[in-house]
DNA sequence: CATTTATAGTTTAATGTTAAACTATAAACC
DNA sequence: GGTTTATAGTTTAACATTAAACTATAAATG
């Protein structure tokens, strides 16, 4: 109804991000029943993919590659623990820190569930041809990185 | 360090995937403050956003709008009119239907800080020039409408 | 008209999420 | 060495989110 009616620059960035907010969303709900399956929330498959492709991490280090706060992952990683998907020990050289790993468990797990996703987003991806989805992986990456350093 | 090597295919849709997910995260994480500032959430903001550029719509339309279920739309309504920001009124033709639109409070407010959101999303969109945010928008709408029709 | 089916909205339980305050530990600095 | 500063992790309050069960209303169907 009150439409705001910037200039064309902030249209167009409009037209992008929301079309590239949408794109996220949808990819990420269709993506959502692989892990339901498995028992999973999303949150709690980042972490076991992060861990399952980068091996031992802190806490911390796991909230930057989830791009989640530091109190959040305290949270999911207590209730991964509870499913002993995952453990935590404590490093003797600094005790602020505490090493997260997986289980034999949640190698088995991940190691299964993995693969599905992949195939999944595979299949997702195809209403893009190769080109367009280096190109848009590409401009992702590119926005992602500036969107990162965060300066204005 | 376990790493599950698929096909090229699957490689390159990953890729695509990841760059689009993290784009959106960061690109959301960035405009939150905007939001915040404001006293609103993000959900709250999207809620605002839909009945401002649509107009009055009913919990269910909200819902499809902004991508999340019937049940959560019933707290983020009740938060927003419990800060008098939008009002609901039932539809005597249809009773289970209850329209929601902005007040004169809500509506003064979403006019006053979406145009700044707006130019937050102009700055954040100007790591891309013209063609690419067209380019970008365009693989992502390709990319969502596929990925909403389901299929497989 | 009675039954079935479909849709709008609410509620509940479980998990996620953040910001902010907090504890604990380590490093830097005087 | 004692103080300051920085970092890892936890806790809390408030809000978000979903799935699933639920109520209420309307439409379809026999």
């Amino acid at each position: 109804m009150n439409r705001y009616r910037g200039g064309k620059a902030e249209r167009r960035a409009l037209g992008a991000f929301v079309a590239l907010s949408r794109a996220a969303e949808h990819a990420a709900v269709r993506t959502q029943g692989e892990f339901a399956a498995a028992g999973l929330t999303e949150s709690q498959f980042g972490v076991l993919e992060a861990l399952h492709h980068l091996g031992p991490l802190c806490a911390a280090e796991l909230a930057t590659k989830v791009l989640r706060t530091r109190g959040n992952l305290t949270l999911v990683i207590a209730n991964l623990e509870r499913e002993d998907l995952i453990a935590r020990t404590a490093r003797p050289e600094d005790r602020r820190y505490r090493t997260v790993e997986l289980t034999g468990k949640g190698r088995r797990l991940i190691g299964g569930v993995f693969p599905r996703h992949a195939r999944l987003v595979m299949r997702t991806l195809a209403a893009l041809n190769g080109r367009e989805q280096d190109e848009l992986r590409r401009l992702c990456r590119k926005l992602g990185k500036a969107a990162e350093g965060g300066g204005i």
